[in-house]
DNA sequence: TATGAATGAGGATTCATTCAT
DNA sequence: GATGAATGAATCCTCATTCAT
């Protein structure tokens, strides 16, 4: 059985395990989960094939652990300093949040890109995917609880409110990070103004 | 070469030729378009494998068949109705445009996900994904325009907006329409509701 | 069982067979046998896949008959006429056999090669070849013998001067009749002259 | 990409694609190349069929590596040695010729069967089986300007005359080798003997 | 007589995965 | 720890052939 990333790993297995970690997550941004064979992988990180299997059990194995890491050793961690914002003229708090969500997922879309590929087909990477919707929506959903405190949106209903922001964010991210995104220009200034804008109308109305 | 769906086809040929974009539609919302085999929508047509090709080159050009005709005959003919929002409380324009999206796509969605996960390996599946983003873009781009006519939103940027706001629809359809998604309850009139009202308070503000 | 190409068909009926004998000869000389699906030839005759059955057995059937019908409707009864040499000097009979030959092959050429790529597998049509060569190696036996009663050619062995040469007519004009033979220019003409020239003075030494 | 025959092979891996290599010679010279399946090469060869996909991109692909190493390791070598006719009774010239050509394809020749009937359909294998038809038109071209030199065969046409002999060898060659040709008795020694009397009559008479 | 539609048996090819060294 | 070589289980696709009309 394939060691953990921090278990009983030597510094040239550790080196090896890295670069396969790393092939597959720009492979996967470019060609998607199925568009890339473990070849592709192995010979991107310049190992033999069966170097691979020292390492993970198999191709969704190796999915399953980066996703698992960049969901607790990323984004988990980040969700714990969220704040929430302290009047509806709080734009640095959207704007930071949408910036941080935005730089995260910029670096590991290839892990949701591919997650979401097997999430219609595999139960396991469906709760996968959920944990990391879950991570947006709770942060949205707190929001739209704290603008009802405030005495905005009282009309939403903050679920399904923090599903579709959520959803919002994702698709968007996965979308123009990709750079050939839809042919519109847009660029990392766009991209978080306009996210953090639809985020605060929906709660304050501007 | 096979015929197109409206070229001379005989009334049983048709009725086959029906039988198999049916299951696969069905089939492509389940299972995606790779986890989709050809004796997996034969079989669930009833048809033997080499049938398939007397009307369809490959599977991928039976999604681009079944894209086509989704984009042409269902889609692009809706468009053309679509007014725009009369004044800022124009409920009904938001909630109608929003339905008919809701329902045309819920039928569909399994193409949906069938060109989202070629689009992004094959080019020509990217074509087809943006001329369908295109069209929920220019619907939303259009009413971003007026409300800015009407003195509102004039800070948005009518192409980012669009895009974002066609992005959410998107996602969450495809999230939604599948039932089981994230967790949450969501009927159709929540979802509607959910979307349009969204859209209305980044146009003007509640 | 399909009838024979004498029997019992109407005028319609021959109108059909003809058409797709035709056009398999056509495309045999064109694409070989493997070459040539069973569409191919029915859609050249502007038929129906199902019309080939009521004329044919299947595919060899067909070649088959193509092969019978030359070998006996044309072949055989030129080879009843053919005399032998009257003397050394006679070079009018080596020039009309072999224009014989020539054009008699030419026009079947498609034949010649489909029954040679199934002569290898099937030894149904190593037969039909052989009847082929045999044809040509009767004639140029006998004019081997003839040479010898003359007092010429007596080292020859009849048997194996004539398989070679009959050998060397049939290649030959395979490859030639293709018109883009070898990359040598070569009229009708030149061939019937090469090929006359070579089996006289293999005889005669002039 | 599989590796070329000569480059960067392990023993084993040269020992596996010489099997295949060898099973498809013996192959195609029984059953042709359409008569034989990759499943026949790599069951004959004692391994699996994908086996095969290391060393070769495909059956066609494997017919030219095998025609390739034969024209360029030992045909082409064999024809830089070959010398000319002395005089009108040097004898061992046209033996040791034919004997040599004799032997070299007897081993070959399902590597000529196959590119004989891929000629027919692909340009790619003309162009191949137009190289060994050189070779030998070649060596035969200059022997008949020799004799003309020597003042004999004025009146044959170097290029016709080359054309037709070359082909009568292939074509020889190719039944004779098969043994069960024609129904003739004909030992190495009678076929080399043949093929060179015609040869040198045609040439200088005697 | 003729046809459009349908089929089953097989062949080529890919790819994740394992073995021997 | 690492590798080149090998494999088996799919999957797509073709084509000769038959069926229903």
């Amino acid at each position: 059985m394939p060691p953990g990333p921090s278990e009983t790993l030597s510094a040239k297995g550790r080196q090896t395990r890295d670069a396969l970690a790393q092939a597959a997550r720009k492979l996967f941004a470019e060609r998607g989960f199925h568009g890339t064979t473990l070849a592709d992988i192995t010979s991107a990180a310049g190992k033999s094939p069966a170097a691979f299997y020292r390492y993970f059990n198999d191709k969704e194995d190796l999915l399953a652990a980066l996703a698992e890491s960049f969901l607790h050793d990323v984004v988990a961690p980040s969700g714990l300093r969220v704040p929430l914002p302290e009047s509806p003229d709080d734009d640095a708090f959207f704007t930071a949040v949408v910036t941080g969500y935005w730089t995260m997922f910029k670096q590991n879309i290839g892990i949701m890109i591919a997650v979401a590929q097997l999430a219609a087909t595999q139960p396991r990477f469906t709760l996968v995917q959920n944990e990391f919707r879950r991570f947006g929506m709770d942060i949205v959903a707190a929001s739209v609880r704290r603008a009802q405190e405030q005495g905005y949106g009282t009309e939403l209903n903050p679920e399904h409110t923090a599903a579709a922001i959520a959803l919002l964010f994702e698709n968007f991210t996965t979308v123009f990070v990709g750079a050939s995104g839809l042919g519109v220009q847009m660029t990392d200034q766009d991209a978080i103004a306009t996210l953090s804008r639809i985020w605060k109308k929906t709660l304050y109305g501007y």
